[in-house]
DNA sequence: AAGTCAATCCCATAAATGGGTGATTTTTAA
DNA sequence: TTAAAAATCACCCATTTATGGGATTGACTT
């Protein structure tokens, strides 16, 4: 039974969310609130798996809901509900920590088929906001480990050494003898000061 | 239209895939590729948008080809192209760079629609991969290391392997002889799924 | 033309590691 | 209170790694 909790300040729509949630099987709606005054009390009290955050709230907006929910527990999913497919705000929301998001022109089988999906572990979003989320996650730091100035070579070793690979299965990688990968991996401890396989790539798993 | 590279080791898979990106509206094949050894030279002279990339290709994988295509082509999008729904890969290839996957087992419909979803500006995955994503974007996945259920004493020396300890000098650390060392460590890799302290630390730091 | 450097290769040896099997004691959980 | 899990230790064997040395080729710089 996924135990969920609705906050949406707009009565109609939050009453008829309620009656779909209880009427679905396997759902079960234990909190039904229109703004976010009392929620980490009244999440308390119900506590869902899965909250249903509108994100246009009146002054408290649902952004800060997440926040203050994923604050106070750590167990509640939090899907984020949206007239406009908004993708700056649904973004910051997931920033915020909700795992998902579901326009509120979706039917009912969408609405519970995304409730589903996230307590599944899933992940229900649209395919911009979904790309918008790989990319901002992709651009991360500039290689810290070009201070080292490792030759070209050298890095490719290195990679691969991160990916557990022995000496034999370097060599037969890159079509080179098992002496140069020797080398090549001599060289590499030199210049990262260290002196074996496992303190390289915990070095390089940190830098870059 | 939309054009295409793809680099698939098996032969048969990847001349069908060609004669269906090439029988599919507004779609074309302008490279097929067996493996990655000239594919920085392939990929100027067809100039595709898109890549669609076998994930476990021999020798040199398809995370790494991921990397490749990333720093010499800004604007190539890459899909990967799986047989398994391996988590761990798809990740790491995202990581690396790609902007979605796609199961082998999938429909031709399913292939080019990904396809185009990717072209559009989309991400084509699954939930539990989106679910991936976004967590380590959040910066607080709470699972981690965790999921792997290591005792206190297991989780200790695996830190201390982070820190690139020899067997030796853990048993001296923690006051117990090397057999016991050289024990926990062997529940550690049995937990983790790896073959050496490589993997390990690469894994811990991967995860917590 | 001389020098540097990356990349390639080889030899040899000692230490460290990974895999297997088996055992005892203490702690924890059912 | 019994069973399971954790922590401790030992032995064997094959493979891998680390470390030391030395060497050649080609490309690029000066």
């Amino acid at each position: 039974m996924i135990k969920v909790a609705i906050v949406e300040d707009n009565n109609t729509l939050r009453n008829s969310l309620t009656k779909l949630l209880n009427q679905t099987e396997g759902m079960q709606c234990v909190a039904s609130l229109p703004n976010l005054l009392n929620v980490v009390s009244d999440l308390r009290k119900s506590q869902p798996d899965i909250v249903l955050m509108d994100i246009g709230l009146p002054n408290i907006s649902g952004i800060e809901g997440v926040r203050t929910v994923k604050e106070n527990f750590d167990n509640i999913q939090v899907l984020m509900f949206t007239v406009f497919d908004d993708d700056e705000k649904i973004f910051e929301a997931i920033q915020a920590g909700a795992c998902g998001y579901l326009l509120k022109k979706s039917s009912p089988e969408e609405i519970t088929d995304a409730i589903v999906s996230l307590y599944q572990g899933g992940a229900p979003m649209s395919a911009s906001i979904a790309r918008k989320v790989i990319h901002s996650f992709q651009q991360s730091s500039p290689s810290g480990l070009s201070e080292y100035q490792l030759t070209t070579r050298e890095n490719e070793i290195l990679y691969s050494l991160v990916e557990g690979l022995s000496y034999k299965k370097l060599a037969e990688k890159y079509f080179i003898s098992i002496s140069t990968i020797r080398t090549h991996i001599k060289h590499i401890y030199e210049k990262l000061h260290v002196h074996s396989k496992a303190q390289a790539v915990a070095k390089a798993l940190k830098k870059g």
